[in-house]
DNA sequence: CATCATCATAAGTAATCTTAATAATGAATA
DNA sequence: TATTCATTATTAAGATTACTTATGATGATG
């Protein structure tokens, strides 16, 4: 790493003294660690037989990307090391319906806990509303399905749901196990508006297996899907978790689809500048809060990784 | 770099000795190691309060971000590894007409000379064409301006190219040193179709400063719009670079812009996995080789910083 | 061709890491 | 609750690595 960082200077400045002086170490060390680094790779990356000293074309690419190597580990130090300060401030944050109101009520509260000076302020919206919140820094992060890195927008993905076959207690596809998509065909589908893109992938995803069912309703959102769907005959494509308190409560029935289908959900955040958005301390502390408990499964796969370790 | 390894395996063993052990090394190495690794940080990254030991909240978002830099930096040691081998194959790149096909070939045939095995195929096309074949696996990689992260396909900047007015040796503007953006409006103009990313960005950067020429004609490529700009009295806002060769015979005059217009060119490939695209490795090598010296402007820093270290 | 600046190399010294042995601590079991 | 087991922390001596100083070699400049 200290290595990478000096490599970086020695070649921006073309000079191994007037690096190793701004690293407050002698040329000569300079010169050896250059060196064992090359001799490492087995590759030359200074040309020292012409003065000031010239990059190879392995030095080259070896400096373009280290210097993104080293830009990314400084911001994770930052990162890192602000985590334990006791941050302050307010961050706004804008979601879709759908992207869990308990379960991001239930992290914000967690987070206020943990960070008391920090506000999170918590808004639902329809997804280009919330992109344009985002763009015109409105909010500090969105949170929405199908994120596209947009002009002005960054994304981070975030978790994927998995979809399911959501039908009334009473649908002949309540009691199955799982539907592959080719039975899909025959059913009357509740759905959502195609210009969202959670509607695209679905009419995309059936296009793909050949099947066309009836698209009786449309609608702009998760909850009046699931009220007609309850009350009606058609069934519905949507992420399970969003209709777990239904099928648990038995107004609902979920039947996993074959082959699967995935929701991806991710945050987006304004970008100031090309390639590195800026965020305050406070909503960067969330997103690193979002990414560490926002993917279930991936808490599903520790545990199984501790129980691995405890049985031998 | 070594240590963030180890911190790795730790982490994801969730024990010190069998991590250890994976390294060849002795626990209380890796114990010492990963200690004195907090101690620079200044931030606990394990808890060894519980067993087997817990991430703390910094030491997941330090896993998180660790695992993504060694990928990142597993692979830059495998392209500077694989650059001074002789590789073969093909590699095929689609780019637009407008990204400079003298420039290119030029290109290609130097990196040709320099990899005897490798054979490029270059071939120029609509910018929907490019993003067709890449995204369908037709090619290689393709070339464009305007470059989106759209779906199925990776995106590296490559270069930015200045815009500039151009107009026919005989027109008002033609003597100018720099025209400013303001002045633009009273003139006839001959464009991209709008529907064209390029004939986009000029269209709003025109709106941005409040300035409405009258478009006369729209074209969809480059040379017909240097053409018509040639034996018209309209002017056209183009990159400089393409029209170099008909500003030195005199058959077109360039005049710089004020502020300046950028028109960012870049690499699209096909993305096969979440996050990191595959390429063959000859055509890692050919992007390698484009970045190197695809940016004119870098190679001009270059000799600036070369002349400042003579200097003093 | 002389001068200057810069880099490589050598050898001694300082710092760091490794090894091995031992102490401390959490978890599990009776 | 005491005991055992497994795991990690700690320590000191030895091995390795990295740094410093000093000196020699080489490219650039006039």
């Amino acid at each position: 790493m200290y290595t990478l960082r000096l490599f970086c200077d020695v070649a921006i400045e073309r000079s191994f003294s007037v690096a190793a002086a701004k690293h407050g170490i002698s040329q000569s060390a300079a010169s050896q660690r250059i060196g064992t680094l090359e001799k490492q790779l087995g590759v030359t990356l200074i040309d020292r037989s012409v003065r000031p000293l010239a990059l190879t074309p392995a030095g080259d690419l070896f400096l373009r990307e280290a210097k993104d190597l080293l830009q990314r580990y400084d911001r994770l130090l930052h990162r890192v090391t602000q985590m334990n300060a006791d941050l302050k401030g307010e961050v706004i944050v804008e979601a879709i319906y759908s992207a869990g109101i308990d379960w991001l009520n239930h992290l914000k509260d967690e987070f206020e806990e943990q960070q008391p000076r920090v506000t999170i302020t918590l808004e639902y919206k329809r997804p280009d509303e919330v992109y344009d919140a985002v763009r015109h820094q409105r909010c500090d992060l969105g949170i929405l399905s199908y994120p596209q890195r947009w002009r002005d927008v960054e994304v981070i993905p975030l978790r994927d749901e998995r979809m399911c076959v959501v039908c009334s207690p009473g649908h002949e596809l309540a009691g199955r196990q799982t539907v592959h998509a080719s039975e899909l065909g025959g059913f009357e589908l509740a759905t959502f508006n195609a210009d969202l893109p959670a509607g695209r992938a679905i009419r995309r995803y059936l296009r793909d297996h050949d099947v066309e069912p009836a698209i009786t309703s449309e609608f702009d959102n998760i909850d009046t899907i699931k009220s007609a769907v309850a009350v009606t005959s058609e069934i519905a494509i949507l992420p399970g978790r969003t209709v777990r308190r239904e099928t648990a409560s038995g107004t609902l029935a979920a039947v996993e689809m074959e082959p699967e289908l995935d929701r991806p959900m991710g945050i987006i955040l304004p970008r100031k500048t090309r390639g590195n958005g800026t965020v305050s301390a406070a909503a960067q502390a969330f997103i690193d809060y979002l990414l560490a408990h926002g993917a279930p499964e991936v808490e599903k796969r520790k545990m199984q990784n501790a129980k691995h370790a405890n049985a031998k």
